[in-house]
DNA sequence: CCAATAGATAGTTTTTTTCTATGCGTTACA
DNA sequence: TGTAACGCATAGAAAAAAACTATCTATTGG
């Protein structure tokens, strides 16, 4: 009502005269005729003078004319804001994951379709990254296995191989693949209780019976390198996050039981957010792209 | 409809909530929700995100409020000067006449009741007056007699003696008044054809039928003076015009018939023109002011 | 677990905006 | 000096929008 009557004053005030306007902003003359009339009325202002048969800016109309040029400039620049975040050229998407090897993919990929959106992400423990994605404080979490629950929508994205890997001078070194059962009694080294790795490789190894000598337990991938390196024992890695060295040597398992996966989870709730929508169907796309390489579960 | 949006997203924003917003902006709460998700939708953006029963500003959100901000500061400033302006705080009035003498009072009054409104004065014969009133170029003439003319209206204001003046040494320099027949043979200097005062002046001498001595006709009444005090002659003048002098006398005449005339003229057309009508309003006070002391025709 | 709270949804009514058709006064030009 | 073109004003009707009430759902705090 204000706004209308303010756009319509102008629209004329710009266009410099009623017929103008209307051909200008393709409203009809009689619509700002009548505009104007009630802006005039209600404030008992003169905002046009009448000359003839035209209408001119008065000294109070060119006063308002230059505020609403103000006004409206700003309005156009919330419609440029809000054109441009259609298209998703602005905003942020937050990430919580358990490892930086699964995200790094998809964050390449999300990165080139949306070379507009900031990307951060946060690493922690499965708990933590949960957490983060129930309490809003990432968009996306990337979790190795899932829970059952129904507020949260879980995409499989991918699984990588877990390897062993072993120090140049040991027996498996010259091998290209080993079978699970030859580690019956070789001294190794594990991750953390809770690690997603060992889980997957100990569910592997329960399987097949076989029981390797457990040496001792480190919370860190790279003391683990090192310990390998300084002749320890062997360990194990998803082949994804094998950081290659000259002391080190990878082998596969032969049977291939062993897997990490990597899931892409969102809460249920935010799964019609644009950023959001956008993000899962990079990762759809992914994976598509991947089919066919045995890259998927 | 994106104003109202726009202005509903700002509620809820700077509220900090739609029932807060629902509240303080005296609107319901479902006509918020309803405006702020058609703004969603039609752009695609997420403006608040969903945390648990309560929606948050968006980091689009935050952007778009910056904005918004700064877009409903530019419309109170314009309903703030639309305001001011009905009170006639603001503005500017024009006004062209035939001399300074008859406007300075109505100025002073004008001013004194509307401090804000800008006066202009521009001084001109009866035909530019009169052409600046008819182009717009004024709002309010000042003229001396006047054109029946339809397109005009014309408030008679007050009329001015006309006296003679004479050198100290002069025989009527003794007087208080004299008689137009005195006038008859004395040399006299005259202002141009044309002259609201040389008319009046004339017309009265007719009547009377005495005839000065034409000494000199000057375009200027401060022209005239000096002719005066240089004893080439005496003159006359509009009592309000006549600047004292230690040797100058002015000398009134009895009859008193020689009077010129103020009257304000404005285009009918513009007579609602709120400004013009303020300014008529004082003009009515002043000649109402001084009824009684002789100064109306 | 219940009550209170924040917001979403459905359906309706009111208000605003806009249009078409037409009238009136000005201006320009033959 | 008519007369056509132009610029705006007015009237009445139609379309669109903004607003409401009532009700529902999900979350949270005691």
């Amino acid at each position: 009502m204000r706004y209308t009557r303010l756009r319509s004053f102008h629209a004329v005030a710009s266009a410099g005269g009623f017929n103008a306007a209307a051909a200008a902003f393709n409203i009809s003359q009689p619509t700002l005729t009548a505009q104007v009339g009630a802006l005039e009325d209600e404030y008992g202002v003169e905002l046009f003078v009448r000359r003839g048969r035209r209408r001119e800016l008065s000294d109070a109309g060119r006063h308002l004319l230059a505020i609403t040029t103000r006004l409206f400039a700003e309005e156009d620049e919330a419609l440029a804001f809000l054109e441009q975040s259609r298209e998703l050229k602005t905003g942020r998407l937050s990430i919580s994951a358990v490892g930086p090897f699964h995200v790094t993919e998809m964050l390449a990929a999300f990165n080139q379709a949306y070379p507009g959106i900031g990307l951060a992400v946060k690493l922690g423990n499965s708990t933590e990254v949960l957490d983060d994605l129930f309490d809003y404080k990432c968009d996306v979490a990337v979790l190795a296995y899932i829970d059952e629950d129904d507020r949260l929508l879980t995409i499989p994205y991918r699984r990588h191989p877990v390897a062993v890997f072993v120090r140049r001078d040991h027996r498996f070194a010259t091998r290209d693949s080993i079978r699970l059962a030859e580690l019956e009694g070789e001294p190794m080294i594990v991750r953390e209780r809770g690690s997603t790795t060992r889980r997957a490789f100990e569910e592997a190894l329960a399987v097949t019976g076989a029981k390797p000598r457990l040496m001792m337990e480190i919370g860190s991938r790279e003391a683990i390198r090192e310990a390998v390196i300084h002749g320890l024992g062997i360990s194990y890695v998803s082949e994804a996050e094998f950081v290659p060295d000259q002391d080190l040597k990878l082998v596969r398992i032969e049977e291939a039981e062993v897997y990490t996966y990597a899931h892409v989870v969102v809460l249920k709730q935010r799964e019609s957010s644009r950023i959001i929508k956008a993000f899962l169907d990079i990762v759809h796309r992914a994976r598509n792209a991947l089919d066919g390489r045995g890259g998927k579960p």
